[in-house]
Formats: C-alpha cells, structure tokens, sequence
RNA sequence: GCGCCUGUAGCUCAGUGGAUAGAGCGUUCGCCUCCGGAGCGAAAGGCCACAGGUUCGAGUCCUGUCAGGCGCGCCA
C-alpha cells in the first residue's frame, strides 16, 4: 500500500518549480469533504496569492497547467482557491488492496518507562491509564521503525512496600495461602494497617516495625515477600495485554552505587552545594535556577541532612542510568510473559546485559508529577547534557476519576483492575450468550472483548484531558468503543471464511469495475500509514484509535449501503466476477488492517464474536 | 501568589491554520426473503467559555478575562 499524498505534493512541488516559486511553500495535501468533487485537495495557492500577486483561482489554474500527472489521476480542476485531483478508481481500489509495506526502522533507541506500580496492593483503575497508554505507545513506535526497551521500575525500598510488608507480618499473615489473589491479600493487611494507625498508641509501634521493614527492604531481606505481591500484580499487567522487557528494581540501583555515582557526577558541577548555615545547613542541593526560570526558591535537596536521599536524588540516577551516564545494573532472566517474550528483572547475581543507554526516553506519569520530572530533565542539563536533556519526554496524563470522584486508596474510593476486568469479561460473556449461543469459543472471545473495551476506554481520548471511569461507560460494547471495532473485524473475516468455502479464495479483481462505495472504504484505508506515523511522532495512541473508530464506521457503512432503490449496493459474494474480487481483495486488505491496528492498542482480534 | 493543563451539541469526546465544525450516548423515526442488527440511515440538537489581535483564511496561533482541575516540602 503506497501512499499517495506524498506522490501528489511532490506533483506539484514540480509544477510550483515550473511557475517560478522561488520558495516552495509548506504543500497540503487533503481529503476532499465528503459530497465534494474529486478525491484530494490542496489549498496551496491561497497561501502563494500574496506573494504572486494573483487571484487564488488564477494561481491554481496555471499550477494545473504545469502539472506532470502520473497517469492514475483522471483529471485535476479548479474549485474556489483549491486544486483538486480526480484519481482512477482503479488505481485508488488496487492501491488499498495492497498490503502494507513495513515502516522503515530509525535509529536510536527509545527507553520507555510505564506501569511502575508500587509492589504492595493490587492494581485500580486510576493505574489502568498509564498500563494502556505505556504500552499502546510502545507498539506503536515499534511499528513505526523505532527500537523501543520497556522498563517496568520496582520502588521495592518505598514506604507503601514495607508498610504492606509489615502489616503482613503484625497481623501474622506472611504465610497464608487464601484463595484470594496475593497482591489483594496484601492490600487488605495494608488497609487495616492504616485503620490501626488511626490509634496514637499503636502508632508509634507500627511506626517502629515499619522503618525497620524499610532498612530489611533496603538490605535486599525481603525480596522475596516483594516478588510475592509483584507476581500477582504482573498477572493482571499481561491480562491487559501489557508487556515488558525489563523489571529495574530501586534497591538494585541504590545496591549499585547508582546513586552516590550520579551524586559525584553532580557534584563536579557549579549548581550543587552543601550550605554549611542557613536553611540547607548540612545537606545537599542543586540550584535549579539557571535551567527551570521562575522558581521561587531555586534550592532542591538531594540528600537530606541526616544523610538519608530524596525520591528525587533517586530518579536522577535512574534517568542517568537511562541515558547512558552511567552503569552497572545486572540483569536475570525473570519470567515467560503471554507471548512468549522473555522478561528480564535486574537482580545482584544477575549479568550486565544490553539494557539502558537510550537515546531517548518517555517516562509515562500522571501529569501532577510535572514539576517533579521538569527537574528531573533540568538535572541533565546540570550535568551539562543538555542534548541528553532535549530527548526526555514526559508522556503526561490526568487522573482518572471515579464516577465522578476522586480516587482515595485511603478512603476506599477505588475499584481494581481485576474486579473491573472480571465485570467486564461477564459482561461480554452474557451477550455472546445471547447473540451467538453457537459461538465456537465464548470463553476466549468474552476475554477479548471484555478487556479490549475497558483498554480502547482507557486510550480513545487524549492523555491531558481528564477522564471519568463509568462503568456503563468503560464496559459499553456499542458505539464509540473497542468491541465495536472488533465487530467490524469479526464481520470481515466470517465474510472471508465463506469465500473460502466457496472456493472464491483465489478469484481475480477486476479494478475498472471500482464504484463509489469502494472508493470511500479504500481513502480510509489509505489513511493508515500516515495515522501511524503521527500517532508514533506525536506520542499519541488515541489517534490511531480513532482512526479505527472511522475505519470500522467506513466499514459498516460500506457494508450497509444501499441503492437508491434500496436494495443491497455492496455485496461481496453475490457480486458479478471481477468486481467480486475486488470486493474480496478490500475486505481483506480491511481486515488485515483492522488487524493490525487493534493489535498497537493492544486489542486482541476475535475472528468470531 | 506563581506555574502547568482543560473549556466544542443535554452528557462523554474527535477535530496536522484551510472547503458546510464531526462521532458516540440519550431523544424521535426508519432499515434484516443481503454475506453477523455488538450494525446502518435520517431528524432534532452548536454566540467552538468571553473579549481583543495575527492571517487571504482561526475551534486550531498570540494577548487578556472568566470558570474548572492539578502542581509548587530536608513528604512519599
């Protein structure tokens, strides 16, 4: 499938050269609306009236006249400013028939850091985002040519670990085996740890247990209780179709030396200081001034004054790890993910291995942690990187609500992921009950469906606006959805499976015979590639999941449509041969692309719904 | 106080400076003797928050105002 609109705008940069353009301006190529003539557009001359001192429609016209047409545009005219090409249809239908050509691979490498729950409770919807955006995007730049390595990062020396640790280990639960899922079963001792703490006198004992847990923890004694809960949660990151290539766990980085390297890398440089009076007596600071203007106090911590690091000292020792500055970190092999993908875990007694040393990287963080990751960014610029500085994206998204509400793990306020998942899948599972009762493999596609419409839910709007989990909205299978597209797919490939059967598989299309209907379906198509590529430019999966929304409407529009008499205009299997084929070579050429691009969101594609 | 983000149909949202601002949900009315009705068609519903500006052209860019969300610790 080869584009066209690159092959159109380089038609008229020819024909501007012609006319003596000294500057070849910025050259639009687009759709035209829909019920206008032609098939593509350009408003170029408009821009050029100024400069050639001529009427638009003037302009257009003698662009026309100096055009060197390739011989599938039918003709080219002029309508108000705007000059419009008129394709073959032959040319459009035989183009979206063909599959499409891999992307070609750029260079660099891409460190993408995402899900980095806290190892100490189960998964909740507000965690949801970041998993479908992190790794939608990961697909989608390794799509588009891009070598990306996903990161996963385990804060195993943090507070909420060791109070979940702890709280296992005071209510004498370490050992238990329930039938409950682990990372749940630790939630609920986290929980009523917290209740318990409401009491001052208790207080101060959990208090006591849990900074010795924190310094067990940063021992590396209780990995093992860490692995227990993370376990769990991964079960449900790859429920959700999530996949990772390496585990970066915290105690591994500080274990490492990470962090005092990062910390003498800093120290060689004008901005750090240890004020020996004043407010910052005894610690360590970064003055952020000369890189982050406006700040009202341009001093930043890094080591407090009883010697102990900030969460922010921590991260700039990972970012620094990340971009290659520094080294060290061993890995292990870990687990056999879903697909067969092999995850990696650093570990102490692991080996150096190939991971880290980006030229860029995307940290996906809820957006209230701008400022923070701001100078995280900054502090490569201290270090005086500031081209390592202009390749840290923050991939930036607001926190979800529920029903309306903020989220409070403390108050309860929160749903999880698998109770989200479980209700969806049944969901799913009842109507396939009673749509398809005949169904070969409800379980499997009930699955499919019912997380595909809570991870499409979690990635169709933009990252930066702020999103309300609704149930009936989340777990809807009609109308702007991921079951939706997923019908379309399912539609297309039972209407495949009967060519088949029908010995139709290898019939010849007959291109001259393209109408309307296909023409419409076949411009969609054709949008794909460049969808893509934007979507993996502007870091932005919901893209492409709109433009599976417009392909599975142009679909089902095509699929519906009727003659004026209203009798079937489209069908595929009884249509006259040749035309036939055609038809077979576009459901396919739709299917595969259907496919596919359910596949970068991380869809799964039922064959049968 | 300073900074970042948001404001488009009743609700939830799309909309690389270009042609008549589009979907879904909800409401009303139609469409299976056509390959899957989780679908399709139609109707109704818009001072694109407000005011200026830039531009041949602004929902989109700039400035200001208003409204909402979030951030600004030797917390984690």
């Amino acid at each position: 499938m080869q584009e066209i609109k690159p092959l159109l705008k380089t038609t008229i940069a020819e024909a501007l050269n012609r006319l003596g353009v000294a500057e070849l301006p910025e050259i639009i190529v687009q759709e035209t609306p829909p019920g206008k003539e032609g098939d593509y557009g350009t408003p170029v001359a408009m821009g050029l009236a100024r400069v050639l001192r001529k009427a638009p429609p003037l302009i257009a016209t003698e662009i026309a006249e100096r055009l060197t047409l390739p011989a599938w545009v039918r003709r080219t005219f002029v309508t108000g400013g705007y000059l419009n090409f008129e394709l073959e249809p032959a040319f459009l239908a035989q183009t979206a028939s063909q599959p499409l050509e891999p992307l070609t691979p750029q260079p660099g490498k891409v460190l993408l850091e995402h899900t980095s729950v806290n190892p100490n409770k189960e998964l909740h919807v507000g965690h949801l985002r970041n998993i479908c955006l992190g790794d939608s995007l990961a697909r989608i730049l390794r799509f588009a040519g891009r070598e990306v390595e996903v990161m996963n990062y385990i804060d195993d020396t943090g507070r909420q670990a060791a109070e979940s640790l702890y709280a296992l280990e005071h209510f004498g639960l370490g050992d238990s085996e329930g039938d409950q899922k682990y990372d749940h079963f630790a939630g609920e001792a986290y929980v009523r740890l917290h209740q318990e703490m409401q009491d001052p006198e208790k207080k101060t004992t959990i208090e006591h247990g849990v900074q010795e847990t924190l310094h067990r923890l940063e021992r590396g004694e209780l990995r093992g209780a860490v692995e227990r809960i993370l376990r769990a949660q991964l079960e449900t990151m790859y429920r959700l179709g999530a996949e990772y290539d390496a585990l970066v766990w915290e105690s591994d980085i500080v274990r490492e030396g990470l962090l005092e390297k990062a910390m003498q890398a800093l120290e060689g440089t004008p901005y750090v200081h240890r004020p020996t009076e004043g407010k910052y007596a005894g610690a360590f600071v970064m003055d952020m001034s000369p890189f982050i203007p406006g700040l009202e106090d341009p001093y930043l911590v890094l080591i407090r004054s009883n010697g102990t690091s900030t969460y922010t000292a921590k991260d700039i020792a990972l970012q620094f790890w990340k971009m290659g500055l520094l080294g060290g970190v061993k890995f292990k092999p870990y687990d056999t993910q879903p697909s067969g993908h092999a995850l990696y875990s650093s570990a102490p007694e692991g080996q150096p291995m190939g991971f880290g040393a980006a030229t860029e990287t995307i940290n996906v963080v809820d957006a209230r942690q701008s400022h923070a990751l701001r100078i995280v960014q900054a502090s490569l610029e201290v270090e005086g990187r500031p081209d390592l500085a202009q390749h840290c994206f923050h991939l930036a998204y607001e926190t979800v609500l529920l029903e309306g509400q903020q989220m409070s793990g403390r108050k309860g306020i929160t749903v999880s992921v698998d109770e989200v998942l479980d209700e969806a899948v049944r969901r799913a599972r009842a109507i396939i009950a009673e749509k398809n009762p005949e169904h070969p493999s409800p379980e499997t596609a009930a699955e499919a469906i019912g997380v595909g419409a809570v991870r499409f839910a979690m990635i169709k709007s933009e990252a930066k606006k702020q999103i309300d989990f609704r149930y009936e909205q989340a777990l809807s299978f009609e109308g702007d959805t991921g079951p939706y597209v997923q019908y379309a797919f399912a539609r297309a490939c039972s209407i495949l499976r009967k060519a088949e059967e029908q010995g139709l598989g290898g019939e010849a299309p007959d291109f001259s015979q393209a109408t309307a209907y296909e023409l419409e379906l076949a411009k969609v198509l054709l949008r794909f590639r460049e969808t893509v590529q934007e979507a993996a430019r502007a870091k932005a999966p919901h893209l492409l999941a709109q433009y599976l929304l417009d392909l599975a409407a142009a679909w089902n529009t095509y699929y519906n449509a009727k003659t004026p008499e209203g009798k079937p205009a489209t069908v595929v299997l009884g249509a006259p041969e040749g035309l036939r084929g055609l038809r077979l070579g576009l459901v396919r050429s739709l299917q595969r692309t259907l496919q596919l691009g359910l596949g970068l969101v991380g869809l799964q594609a039922p064959e049968v719904m």
